[in-house]
DNA sequence: CAACATTATCGTAATATTGCAATATTAAAA
DNA sequence: TTTTAATATTGCAATATTACGATAATGTTG
């Protein structure tokens, strides 16, 4: 045991929990929210303002595209990564829902 | 090493973080669409509808309460839980102004 | 009270994640 | 072509998560 029983569940629910989960740490937090305050795509400047080594950066980075919420494109020997719009407006609307769902509702609790 | 550096980040993005994490993974997120299914509290019956056994399904309520996305209200010897409207508007208020933000944005990639 | 139902906790095994040093890769610059 | 800069990959140690059997705790019902 140990490993999530992703079987259980619907692509759904495991494609959504897969992008949730990319966002469920401070630092790729961080990295997100970093890229909107630049308002323009890191090129190389993040390992820097990040208290975090290289190859965490890297790694973090690499979670956050294989999730699909960021995009990366090659430009020289720099990579230029920015966010992914699409992703972000897949959360919001996931979570818009379900407040939409939840309107209508009269909670025992 | 292994563990978060959580000192390293802003109280912002820890406590947004812990939240979004909760909901990282499969379970936590059928957990949460069956209480909007069952549009009320679930009492009891979540065991049954959940391929995991008891315990787990126990710890993963725990976690969900604990990161504020559902209430329990103790109901005789059952227990009464129900999605906390305040922590899904928070996530959607987030993913909303991270949008919104990105609209006026002119992506390199 | 005894039996039952419901949920929580403990203990533990299996697996995943986090973080970094060392090293590799790749492309630009000198 | 050597050097430099930027990023990725590998390998590994520390820690966290996931899952569940066993058991405890608590309230209900007969």
């Amino acid at each position: 045991m140990g490993a999530t029983k992703s079987q259980h569940f619907t692509d759904k629910q495991n494609s959504i929990a897969v992008m949730i989960k990319a966002l469920g740490h401070p630092a790729r937090i961080a990295i997100i929210e970093y890229l909107i305050k630049v308002d323009s795509c890191i090129c190389g400047d993040i390992v820097n303002e990040l208290p975090l080594a290289q190859p965490t950066i890297s790694q973090h980075l690499k979670e956050l595209k294989n999730a699909g919420l960021i995009k990366g494109n090659i430009n020289g020997n720099a990579i230029c990564y920015c966010i992914d719009e699409k992703a972000i407006q897949k959360l919001q609307n996931y979570f818009g829902n379900i407040s939409k769902k939840l309107e209508n509702k009269n909670n025992c609790c």
